[in-house]
DNA sequence: CTGAAAGCGCTTACAG
DNA sequence: CTGAAAGCGCTTACAG
């Protein structure tokens, strides 16, 4: 790599006008200008970002962050955002956690060294006990969830309601016992769905049943066995609200093992509407949550933070599609 | 955030011993460490590494580069990379380039500026044009890919003998007319995949016909209309060899549509092995690819170029599984 | 319009 | 064992 040092011996000038250049000064001479840029182009330069990030102390880079890339789900949210950023000339870093905390340091250290300018933390890739320790010191948005009390925006559906309607859907087939199946961490998409199912089931006097709302792991085998033993324990239950279409599409399968007919003995709505739940059969009745646009909105807001300096936290709740399909 | 200089101020020390401590280094007294260690934590001060890369020119960092987050056969390479990375005592940033060749420029930019010391592109995440460029100055590992007559280490599964074998195993279940769909890029393993699906065609006497040779589409609506005028166009098509398990699900569910009966009328071999060959209904025959370790050997054989500073290249090919389960 | 100089946050060879 | 100084690659206020 050749630096701005050999550019600026190279074309006569020195190294501040060669600077100049790079940044698209004004005030530089045409002619001035043209010889750099020439020899910019013969040496192949690219300005140094470490050293450009250091003494700007911002990157012009904004940094998406997801919990796994296992669940596509996030492809489509980074696909909106990935739009959003570029339309506005930044550049991004998109990065999973996997659920590893010393890998979300790695991530959170790239925001307070000026590695990059602001991160969106999408779904559960941080904790409210760690985001805490930063929130107010760096641009942060969060997309598709949000914690309680802290001062920071954030994109997410109505998970209350989308929880309701699907539970009362269920419940309008005909289906008298529905159990919901929640994420593994107490988010705030988690509790609103909670709220969101118990409602429906009040609506039609059915006590809320504690052991109907079980761990949905996100392990697979994990999440086999234990909806394998659920359904022992529990014959009569005849509809599912499951929290995502990953899991939906593993209990489906086990339900077909287990001989059940669905939506006949079994009535399934899983969250979110990726590709999974187009490509099971029967075709999954699922809460088509708007993830493109999650991830674009989310952008929107983090820039228009990074733009303006302000500290305004503004939330956007995004409309879901409820699509009755077959399960 | 806080900086070195501030540590030594409070300490009492110079910012060189302060960076020794930081960096471990044996000669500082242990009083001295004790007394240094104790205001890193009271300030909760965390090196800069951009002023540390700039410095140091390198960064203990790895890159992975995948194509895209849709597919999940990335999921479980980026699993095994990132526990051998940890395993190393490095840290990981996974970058996503969507088919985006500036996205891509970033990520490059970052390996030449020192901000990674060495980057792993998995399957299609580069081209060999760009990857020409730069291969010879930086630490590169390909995984699931290579390029003919590039001198760079990579990690794959014997494509040929795979390809080879699926179609052989459909030509043994009596199927007559067997349709390969292959990737969109003209890679090594889409090269190697033709050769052992010609090869088994060969063997059987029958002729390599260019029409049954289709693109399998990444874009779900482009596919599925691709697959529905080839299959009008090919009525005989009694089975079919398919680039991965989401092209695989795509089709699968456009021939029940079409009133196929999955696998009489039609049998299916798909490439990969992912999650998606398990919930589909009837279950995917596939060529599971061993992910995990793909990713695995790619670090490994990246860290082993970064320890001894050596270029030799190294080509590990792992064993890939043929599951036969219901198409 | 251009250049010399300071400085972003670090590390390390050198001197003591 | 510790510190002063140089320097990694850049930008920008200041001076002219």
């Amino acid at each position: 790599m050749s630096t701005i040092k050999e550019v600026a011996e190279k074309s006569g000038f020195s190294v501040a006008t060669v600077s100049r250049v790079i940044n698209n000064d004004k005030n530089v001479k045409d002619k001035t200008r043209a010889k750099i840029l020439k020899v910019i182009k013969d040496l192949d330069y690219k300005p140094n970002s470490l050293g450009q990030n250091l003494r700007k102390q911002r990157s012009n880079t904004i940094l998406l962050v997801i919990p796994t890339i296992s669940n596509p789900f996030f492809a489509e949210i980074i696909r909106g955002a990935e739009a959003a950023i570029k339309k506005n000339n930044y550049k991004v870093i998109t990065a999973t956690t996997e659920m590893d905390v010393n890998q979300l340091n790695v991530y959170i250290n790239m925001l307070k060294t000026n590695q990059v300018d602001g991160a969106i933390f999408i779904s559960s890739s941080i904790s409210k006990e760690i985001l805490q320790n930063f929130v107010d010191d760096y641009p942060v948005v969060m997309c598709n969830e949000y914690f309680e009390g802290m001062d920071v925006s954030y994109t997410t559906i109505d998970n209350e309601k989308a929880s309701y309607e699907a539970t009362k859907y269920l419940l309008d087939q005909g289906k008298k016992k529905i159990a919901y199946i929640h994420g593994e961490i107490d988010s705030s998409s988690k509790i609103a769905r909670v709220k969101g199912y118990k409602k429906a089931l009040e609506e039609k006097n059915i006590a809320f049943n504690k052991e109907l709302a079980v761990m949905g792991y996100d392990d697979f085998n994990k999440l086999r066995s234990r909806m394998k033993k659920f359904l022992e324990m529990h014959k009569d239950v005849d509809g599912m609200l499951i929290n995502s279409d990953i899991q939906a599409s593993i209990i489906l399968k086990l339900l077909k093992n287990l001989n059940y007919d669905v939506p006949k003995d079994m009535g399934l709505v899983s969250f979110d509407g990726t590709i999974i739940s187009q490509i099971v059969e029967p075709l999954m009745t699922t809460i088509a949550q708007p993830m493109y646009a999650l991830g674009k909105e989310s952008v929107e807001l983090l820039i228009d933070r990074l733009k303006k300096e302000n500290k305004e936290v503004k939330n956007v709740i995004l409309p879901y599609k409820f699509l009755i399909r077959e399960t």
